[in-house]
DNA sequence: TCTCCTCGAGATCT
DNA sequence: CTCGAGGAGA
């Protein structure tokens, strides 16, 4: 079971003279089993570099490997014990990061405790699809009880909407557009420098383009789903924890009959719950309003719906709730 | 037109 | 996750 990641920052588009440039290494893609084995983050103050901090990291947890599984090419270290596997070949060969490197590494918790003082609590992030980054990071700097509040701007979010007719908008792409030199591609300080010039030539292109960065950013404006999900915060900082509805990620699915959806996801966010938008893994409670009035749900379930209902199958901690078992929830007080 | 809600498709991070 | 397209209702 997972916890939702309360009071994660939120994805803005913005032109910033004051940011700080970050990006991870890990073990992998999911942020669920793989750790960070790199960090770096570069300070930006009106277009000039304020400071730099890039670290190896030493991960918690490694493979024990077998005799069998001792290949070639492999890369492994022998503690005198076992034999133990920071990262695969996979990632040695992507990123250049050997166990040996690591084994010689500061822990993480250390060099994350570090790397959040450099960044600071008020700083805003930059970075390449930076959600990836923002949320390995919230999750093991929340293991050494800090919480990552920092809004984001996202540099892939911006590539799309400049250069639309790209066929790819991956870092090594815009990287190869703007000329940019990528020759450590996938070490987090490289990574770090190629993103910021990516970053400064597209809002020199959007400044260049004849209309202004802020008429740029109101394309994005109107947002998609009618409610900013981000903006649903609760006001009250000390909650009732034994609250069912507390420290729960609660979706809803149709029409509320007694309020509009923004209403209760407001309710839910004052009792220390977690206002979503979609129905994931780390969903606790589905709630069902009315659907009726939409034609394009057939079988009366919406999507929603069914995915939460897959995910009930497959064991996760999910209820369904009628709007009416809702009411009696947070009316209990 | 604006608000509130839906589905489906398509990328990127290591 | 983000975005585009579209229904329903006021």
């Amino acid at each position: 079971m997972e916890t939702p990641r309360r009071d994660k920052g939120k994805s803005i588009i913005e032109a910033l003279d004051e940011y700080v440039v970050i990006d991870i290494e890990t073990t992998g893609l999911d942020s669920r089993y793989d750790r960070i084995i790199e960090v770096a983050a570069i300070k930006y103050k009106d277009g000039v570099e304020a400071g730099r901090f890039s670290e190896l990291v030493k991960p918690s947890s490694y493979n024990i490997l077998f005799e069998e599984d001792l290949k070639d090419e492999t890369d492994y270290l022998f503690n005198g014990k076992d034999y133990i596997q920071y990262v695969d070949s996979f990632i040695t060969e992507l990123t250049g990061i050997t166990n040996q490197m690591l084994k010689d590494a500061r822990d993480e918790e250390e060099v994350l405790s570090d790397f959040y003082g450099f960044v600071g609590s008020n700083s805003i992030l930059v970075g390449y699809n930076v959600n990836f980054d923002v949320n390995f990071l919230y999750d093991e700097l929340f293991e050494i009880g800090i919480q990552l509040k920092n809004d984001y701007v996202d540099v892939m979010r911006i590539a799309r909407r400049v250069k639309p007719s790209l066929e790819h908008h991956r870092q090594r792409d815009l990287a190869e557009v703007y000329g940019i030199s990528n020759d450590n591609a996938h070490r987090a300080e490289n990574d770090c420098v190629v993103c910021n010039q990516i970053y400064c030539r597209l809002i020199d292109e959007i400044n260049n383009s004849g209309s202004s960065f802020d008429d740029f950013k109101k394309t994005y404006s109107k947002s998609h789903s009618g409610i900013d999900i981000k903006s649903i915060t609760s006001s009250k900082t000390a909650f009732d924890t034994t609250h069912p509805l507390y420290g729960k990620s609660v979706v809803f699915t149709g029409t509320l009959e007694r309020m509009p959806r923004k209403e209760a996801l407001q309710i839910v966010a004052d009792l220390g719950g977690i206002p979503t938008d979609s129905v994931t893994k780390n969903t606790n409670y589905l709630v069902l309003g009315n659907n009726d009035y939409c034609k394009t749900i057939k079988d009366g379930k919406s999507s929603k719906q069914k995915k939460a209902e897959a995910l009930i199958l497959k064991g996760a901690d999910l209820q369904i709730l009628s709007e009416s078992v809702f009411y009696d929830m947070i009316e209990s007080e």
